[in-house]
DNA sequence: ATGTATCGCGCC
DNA sequence: AAAGGGCGCGATACAT
């Protein structure tokens, strides 16, 4: 009994408007099933009906597309699909079988057509990286314009499907695949219902810091001669050389990059500010320039971002070299939670109507990450339930005396935390001594401590930094990481650590109730927010929890890790679900911001945009 | 016009 | 010999 394999490609509309742009988006899809010969057609349900029967259905980037687009608008049951094992999606497979250097570097060696050049898949098929197609859209005022029997278009749909077909003969499909089918699959629930934004508030603040940034540049034009176009003058060329004659006119050299160019941002400043106390001019010029510096457009973001449905549909890949989450369009994992001037920042996404947002997160899951590898007995003892690991961290490298652990945390508790995220990747004691502000024989010591404290720690480091040098390494759970040749050193660790990280999350989302799925909004490294109804807010909070937390064995007879969570408030924004992680700032509760007025002179909701910065 | 590089900021 | 890692995104400069 032969199996049937339908291999597919689709041209659409605009690929930006997959949620917005409604029937017809879908034009056209090129078809190759088994070994028989490929061909094109404009009956997309036809295909659904197709792929419902077929035993496997393969595409590249399906998961982030395709699939997608006939779930929308084609009625393809993808949950039942993925549930029986029938989707598979090459560009998973690619990246598995070939994993990537860091985004910055190979952020484009996935589109079809780069991974068949590199395989040699093509021979007279030429056409190629989608230029093709870029022509035809722009020929005809579209790529929804594009004629569907143009010979072009259908020439290049076709090979689309061969390349594929040849790609998928040249792949090893391992059980981490089908596991990151899953996993791709419940992200992709995060794109397709979206998270509702708050248009109104957007539209206030894109308004408001409109004009605090006209002040702005208009001070420093007043002081400065600093030339009044574009959006970030101190940035532009003409910017540069006003801003240098500024520094100089305060009597101080022109602060530099570390390329030695000429740099205006936060550590520039500091540093400058520093070696130069008492002079006002230069404190009023760096505190305006920081001002400008500062000013993001989150709100701006969102709001071009957010479709006719109200609503923004992030996109979700999994493109980074330790397999960590990216999300895009637009990039929810830095949005302002630590900082008091962009903690509103998360304010801008709601959830539906009736419903609450909740959300958790893993407790120092890149420790437990860690731990999991080195097997390190002390670690993981310092990562059971009911301690804190800094707390321990601290005793073991500052000692126990001075602590009574029934009175509260470490008195050295703060440095200790440096010291554990400092170490998983590989910091060296001058950059411990600059980060944690201590001096090179201080953090030299407290290295030393620490490979002492947790010697299988220190030489798994060790191990793990050798077997780099082979360039790809695997994580707890068969993912492939390609380490940079010549940065093993703080790499190899530093991938172990987020990788495993990062599919100690997914675990957690592989056993979330279906319930949830379409709960789902947000995923940040760490941590998940979900909107749910207010009734079942309860019963939601305890199926999370009880999902992400779980005892994780690496293998039969290794010391088990426990892997724990904790939750964040229910919001009535995003915001609103970290009111109590940042009790003085009261403007972060949602409550607070109902009040008409408040006293709180610090607080960024209702004090009036202060423009002026006024440093006289 | 389009793509790449650089800076600068934010988050985990 | 010494070395924190991972990213997204806006804004600008420069090359093609």
């Amino acid at each position: 009994m032969s199996k049937t394999i339908v291999y597919f490609d689709l041209e659409t509309a605009d690929a930006e408007r997959l949620w917005d742009y409604g029937p017809g988006f879908v034009r056209i899809a090129s078809v190759a099933v088994n070994g028989g010969d490929a061909y094109t057609t404009t009956d997309i349900d036809g295909l659904v009906e197709l792929l419902h029967s077929a035993d496997l259905a393969v595409a590249h980037n399906g998961l982030g597309f395709d699939l997608l687009a006939l779930e929308r608008y084609h009625g393809l049951d993808l949950a039942r699909l993925v549930e029986e094992g029938r989707v598979l999606d090459t560009l998973l497979v690619v990246r598995q079988n070939d994993p990537p250097l860091p985004a910055k570097v190979d952020g484009k060696r996935y589109d079809l057509d780069s991974v068949c050049k590199r395989m040699g898949i093509g021979g007279k098929l030429a056409s190629g990286d989608g230029s093709v197609l870029k022509k035809l859209a722009r020929e005809h005022g579209g790529y929804d314009r594009i004629p569907v029997d143009h010979p072009d278009y259908l020439a290049y749909a076709l090979e689309d499907v061969e390349l594929l077909r040849e790609l998928c003969k040249r792949l090893a499909v391992d059980d981490y695949c089908w596991r990151e089918t899953h996993v791709m699959y419940r992200l992709s629930r995060i794109s397709k219902y979206g998270f509702r934004v708050d248009v109104p508030l957007a539209e206030r603040l894109i308004a408001e810091q409109d004009a605090r940034v006209e002040a702005l540049k208009q001070e420093l034009h007043e002081r400065y001669g600093l030339p009044l176009t574009g959006k970030k003058p101190q940035l532009s060329k003409a910017g540069k050389t006003a801003l240098e004659a500024a520094f100089r006119d305060c009597g101080v050299e022109p602060p530099l990059t570390d390329k030695g160019n000429f740099g205006t941002g936060k550590e520039l400043l500091d540093r400058v500010l520093e070696e130069n106390p008492g002079n006002e001019r230069l404190a009023s010029l760096c505190m305006v320039l920081r001002s400008m510096n500062g000013e993001r457009s989150v709100a701006g973001t969102i709001h071009d971002c957010t479709k006719a449905d109200g609503r923004v549909h992030p996109h979700i890949s999994a493109e980074q070299g330790s397999g960590r989450i990216s999300v895009t369009k637009p990039g929810l994992t830095v949005f302002g939670k630590r900082d008091r001037k962009n903690g509103l920042e998360r304010a801008l996404l709601l959830p539906d109507e009736g419903d609450v947002l909740i959300g958790a997160d893993l407790s120092q899951i890149d420790a437990r990450a860690m731990a999991v590898h080195s097997q390190d007995e002390g670690y993981i003892a310092a990562l059971e339930p009911g301690k804190d690991l800094h707390d321990e961290m601290a005793a073991a490298v500052f000692g126990e005396s001075g602590w009574d652990r029934s009175a509260g945390h470490h008195p050295r508790r703060g440095e200790a935390k440096a010291i554990t995220h400092a170490t998983s990747y590989g910091m060296g004691a001058a950059g411990l001594a600059k980060y944690a502000g201590c001096t090179l024989p201080e953090a030299e010591a407290q290295l030393t401590a620490l490979a002492v404290q947790f010697p299988k720690l220190d030489a798994y480091k060790r191990f793990i930094r050798d077997e780099g040098r082979r360039q790809v390494l695997e994580n707890a759970f068969g993912r492939r990481m390609r380490v940079e040749p010549g940065k093993e050193h703080t790499k190899a660790p530093a991938s172990m650590g987020q990788g495993t990280a990062r599919d100690l999350l997914m675990e957690g989302i592989l056993r979330l109730p279906t319930w949830l799925l379409r709960c789902l909004r947000a995923i940040i490294h760490d941590e998940i927010i979900l909107s749910v109804p207010e009734a079942r807010a309860d019963e939601a909070e305890t199926a999370v929890l009880g999902a992400l937390q779980f005892p994780y064995l690496i293998e039969q007879g290794a010391l088990e890790v426990p892997v724990l969570a904790g939750l964040c408030d229910r919001g009535r924004d995003w915001a609103d679900c970290y009111r109590t992680d940042h009790a003085g700032w009261p403007e972060i509760a949602w409550e607070h911001r109902q009040q008409p007025t408040c006293d709180d002179a610090d607080c960024t909701w209702h004090t009036a945009p202060d423009t002026t910065t006024n440093a006289a």
